[in-house]
DNA sequence: AGTACCACCTGACGGC
DNA sequence: TGCCGTCAGGTGGTAC
């Protein structure tokens, strides 16, 4: 699920909830998500401390402790969060669990153990650690053009490419592309200026319109082709069969009509 | 620089 | 029913 506005969604939704509580204790049930800490050096690190603000980059989620460190979530394949009173029914894979002086607990929630966990000092020196490019949602047109008009390899790779730039994953980087028309495998070399700078524009307004429709594909608008991701079904577009290929070994569903194969030269 | 392949994990689904 | 391969919205390492 977790692309950068399922994450955004997820950072609107712990500001709403756990933002300003203040940490009980920690309970880590599966330690692998944890990254340069132990399940009791978590503890050690919150307890009784509070979350005072957040951010997002890319993927990525921080939360900061106290306006000294900061908890940096990725939720990997598979990862959200829920905020419950404490003897509630909790979420079916709650990996670590923040609770609070209210009597509600935070769950990491993260069924393929893909996620992340970690404290870090500083944001900054994080996303270089991470080699993450500038966030998909607040990149410039003129740095979306610089950084993709000299790469080479196809067009999907490279929005996927979270050092080139971050929160695109495989689902939204079909969205983005069918909106623009664009075949996946398209040459980035092969795309004009024009061309990309339609790309960003077209970037901004799915990343927006599907924040704005809570990252669920049930409340996206008729022309996206997220809900439609099954071989078969009929493109928004023109009504014709939506087909599935393989990119980067990833199930990537377009619109064969739409989205025209570039011609070879 | 870019890609292919494997690995890390759990779980759902379709075919036999 | 049961087993098995495949696939799943992520990412890092290694080899070419």
């Amino acid at each position: 699920m977790p692309e950068l506005p399922d994450v955004e969604i997820f950072r609107r939704y712990l500001a709403r909830t756990a933002l300003h509580q203040t940490v009980t204790r920690t309970r880590v049930e599966n330690p692998k998500v944890l990254e340069g800490t132990s399940p009791a050096g978590l503890g050690r690190k919150l307890k009784s401390r509070r979350f005072t603000g957040t951010r997002r980059h890319g993927k990525h989620l921080f939360v900061e402790i106290d306006g000294e460190e900061w908890l940096r979530l990725h939720f990997g394949m598979t990862g959200f969060l829920k905020y419950h009173k404490d003897p509630d029914v909790g979420s079916p894979h709650p990996r670590v669990q923040f609770f609070f002086t209210n009597g509600y607990r935070l769950e990491f929630d993260n069924q393929r153990l893909l996620g992340t966990v970690e404290v870090v000092d500083d944001i900054k020196p994080t996303l270089t650690r991470l080699k993450l490019g500038p966030d998909a949602l607040a990149i410039s047109a003129d740095d979306f053009i610089q950084a993709y008009q000299n790469r080479r390899g196809g067009i999907k790779s490279g929005l996927m490419n979270q050092r080139v730039m971050a929160g695109i994953g495989n689902i939204y980087a079909d969205e983005v592309l069918f909106q623009a028309g664009i075949h996946p495998l398209t040459p980035v070399r092969g795309l004009p200026g024009e061309k990309l700078k339609d790309l960003h524009r077209v970037l901004g307004k799915v990343l927006k319109t599907a924040i704005d429709r809570r990252a669920d594909p049930g409340r996206f608008p008729d022309s996206f082709l997220i809900p439609r991701r099954k071989e078969g079904e009929s493109c928004p577009g023109c009504g014709g069969k939506v087909r599935k290929i393989r990119v980067q070994n990833r199930g990537t569903y377009l619109c064969p009509a739409c989205q025209p194969k570039p011609s070879k030269t």
